[in-house]
DNA sequence: TCAATGGATGAAACATTATAACATCGCATT
DNA sequence: AATGCGATGTTATAATGTTTCATCCATTGA
């Protein structure tokens, strides 16, 4: 069985975009949604890495295609790849990021290095349950939790060591 | 001893802002930074309620006091106050709500409501423990935590139940 | 086949949030 | 008074996100 590949080590990353396009096309199979060709490729653009991409990167990418789209074309389209389940938004930086668990019932949890910017997403089931917790005991009805850590990954340590 | 007023439930609200604005006082002198008028107005402002306001409520709060300060201004206030741990900013609103801990070191965790918008912040310490964990087993150096739970307040979600 | 429907996209304008760059002020120390 | 320096003023602009309305196009049902 193969391990989840990190974002900031070297790994096959096509890969990794031939897996998000593929569950892409199950899981929007699956709702009876469309994954039009601009949807597509704008999940596509957003797995070209692991860093979060803003939209107007995105746009800027597209604008290379050819494509002459503007603001509400990128947005909308992130709107739907994230009702889907596809991709998330960072917050803390007002970027966009592949989904690595698409399909999978989760609450988002992000390791977001400030060197190299690539994000690790975990699943962290215990963490989720300690925050609902600690929600539940102020009485407090959670629906959407919002959790980035912001650091330094593995490999950028050692490069600060260096420096 | 007397409890931590809940945001959302009725409370001396005065007693929050004079308290604020005594630890500011006392922390600045400490720090020997300067709680000039222009940063205590925009603290003051700040904690006129428990519901974060933006860089451009604030704005027109202080336009309406006659200072007629350009966003600059404002932000630069707020960096201080943030430097200073008096005020947090939630990255998933765009707006800053005043630290109910001010001086303590801590990981702020906050509780949004989305209906009366009152903010909680909790300091919760095996959540902050999970979390902190929880990078570090992925050999990840967190810096700083993002950590902001959106739903419903108790309040609310008994105003819910007679719609 | 054809019109109706409704989701998806195009396009223009605008709203909101945040920063850059440079000038000036005012106070504390000399 | 001269200097140094943090704080503020001012103008412009960048970056991010939304509203609105028109148009396209695939599917459906007559």
């Amino acid at each position: 069985m193969s391990q989840t590949p990190l974002p900031y080590r070297p790994h096959n990353h096509r890969a990794c975009v031939d897996q998000a396009l593929a569950d892409a096309h199950r899981i929007c199979n699956d709702a009876k949604a469309r994954l039009t060709p601009t949807r597509e490729r704008v999940l596509e653009l957003i797995w070209q890495s692991h860093k979060p991409l803003g939209a107007y990167d995105l746009l800027g990418a597209l604008a290379q295609d050819g494509h002459n789209a503007a603001p509400p074309t990128v947005y909308r389209a992130l709107d739907f790849l994230q009702q889907h389940g596809l991709v998330h938004r960072i917050a803390s930086l007002n970027a966009f990021v592949g989904c690595a668990h698409a399909g999978h019932r989760h609450t988002g949890f992000f390791l977001i290095c400030r060197a190299c910017r690539n994000v690790l997403e975990l699943s962290a089931p215990h963490v989720a349950e300690a925050v609902d917790q600690a929600a539940q005991d102020e009485g407090f009805a959670a629906e959407d939790t919002t959790l980035e850590i912001a650091g330094l990954c593995p490999a950028c340590q050692q490069e600060g060591g260096h420096e």
